[in-house]
DNA sequence: ACAAAAGTGTTCGTCCTACACCCATGC
DNA sequence: GCATGGGTGTAGGACGAACACTTTTGT
């Protein structure tokens, strides 16, 4: 499943009880409402261009290739759909259900976190170099509406590990630029985890979670100058186990060749 | 730091072989040492017959049927290599590093869990019924050596969840038979985590977690009496996030045939 | 009687939560 | 001045760690 508008072409056409390996990725983004201007959390997803599920939202992915690991297939399948690379990637689950295509697939899902501001530069240089990617649309991830194959359970269990994991790691501030203010990382949060946070109490939270350097710099602009702070870098991002040393999930430019049609 | 070492395009192996699909398993269980009395964490492995890392340790497994989910290929292939069944059975991670095997192998690995009495007992019955499986030994599982592939790495990882998942669910409970008593219970706690715990503190946690119910049957011969103790069955083994109700991760007997893929 | 495990009680420190309150800026 | 978000202080409750203590058995 999953080969997006990406050509399946390279596989073995004939063999029907092959089993085909693809690569998924879930990724979230932050995007300030314009209404209330609250955080929402958001997901881009691309139309499939055939069939099974024809016009049907999907996740973006692709095939696994012979000769790349899985990491690799995750950070080229998401460039080559959506032409976004992620400040976070990591692996989420393998779903292998006879059932789940009519042609027997295996995908590897990964989940993946993009900054807010990364989110406009990276189309807006698309945009520069002319080949922005087709297909392409930006969903609430808490209600997608239907979406092929099993891509919405699949969209529900990266939402609860994203939840789960927001609380006990710092996956948080993969969605933040560098330089940001506690409301902004609060917001985070409560896009996140759906509900309200006292800011006093968030503040003294992350400010004893040892994760953040407070800089001499403020936000002005609305009322008080906030201080801006900084990610101590020190600190894991997230806490993958013992596979953190393995590959930290660390995103090559990967020049996205143009490929959506 | 945009560098990763990822293979270049230039090691794209020449034939466009295909990628294979293997199931593997981590199983635990707690045996009382007959030394100090305490419990220890072991761990059945399987040893290879063939090229690559012939005679050498691995993990057991085999590979993923056309027909067959990923968690019925886990149970099919840990029964087949180890005549076991276990109580637990959840998947781990996917691994599939273009290096990790001569060929290239994609390995969705699972860990499992087996209660203590069941080791016995289905041992027994596959010696009664002739078909014990061969080549298969216990290992501790905190060192059990230069395993093949990247086994080792497997293992160390399955070790993490394992020691992890036991501060926030009931997944202990999966390594003891139907009626245990706290100390019983605390062994396994402690032999997963490696040290010692209070037993007045202990006492309190399990019972205020409402997942215990107290019978009116004790375990006598040593000194005092102790309660014995039966699970609460409302309550889910493990949290499994959203795919818990899908597939429950139950085990159906299925016939075990002796093998060693 | 004594040892040892089963089981209870109590104290202390830490962390989360709610909420009152002060501070600094734009208007 | 005043509204608003930034930032501090503080009291109460939940919970885990440490440990003293009582209970009940086998020997």
């Amino acid at each position: 499943m999953t080969q997006t508008s990406l050509a399946p072409d390279t596989a073995r056409a004939a063999s029907t009880d092959a089993i085909r390996v693809a690569v998924s990725t879930v990724i979230f983004t932050v995007r300030r409402d314009p209404g209330d201007g609250s955080g929402r959390l958001m997901m881009p997803l691309v139309r499939r261009t055939r069939e099974p599920y024809e016009c049907l939202w999907a996740l973006p992915g692709g095939w696994l290739d012979a000769g790349e690991g899985l990491d690799a297939a995750a950070s080229r399948t998401l460039a080559e759909t959506t032409g976004l690379t992620p400040s976070y990637l990591e692996q989420l689950y393998a779903f292998g259900d006879v059932d789940r295509s009519p042609t027997r697939v295996v995908s590897i899902v990964y989940w993946a976190l993009l900054r807010a501001d990364d989110v406009d530069a990276q189309r807006a240089a698309h945009e520069a170099a002319g080949d922005a990617p087709e297909n392409v649309a930006w969903f609430d991830a808490n209600a997608p509406g239907t979406l092929a194959f099993d891509h919405n359970e699949i969209v529900s269990y990266a939402l609860w590990r994203l939840r789960n994991k927001v609380g006990y790691s710092r996956i948080a501030h993969g969605l933040l630029s560098d330089l940001f203010t506690l409301a902004d990382l609060r917001e985070v949060y409560e896009a996140i985890l759906d509900r309200r946070l006292d800011p006093a109490n968030f503040r003294r939270q992350v400010e004893n979670s040892g994760n953040l350097i407070p800089t001499d710099r403020f936000r002005t602009g609305s009322h008080r100058p906030a201080r801006l702070y900084r990610y101590n870098q020190d600190v894991e991002l997230a806490d993958r186990g013992p596979l953190s040393d393995s590959e930290p999930a660390d995103i090559q430019p990967s020049s996205p060749e143009t490929s959506t049609s």
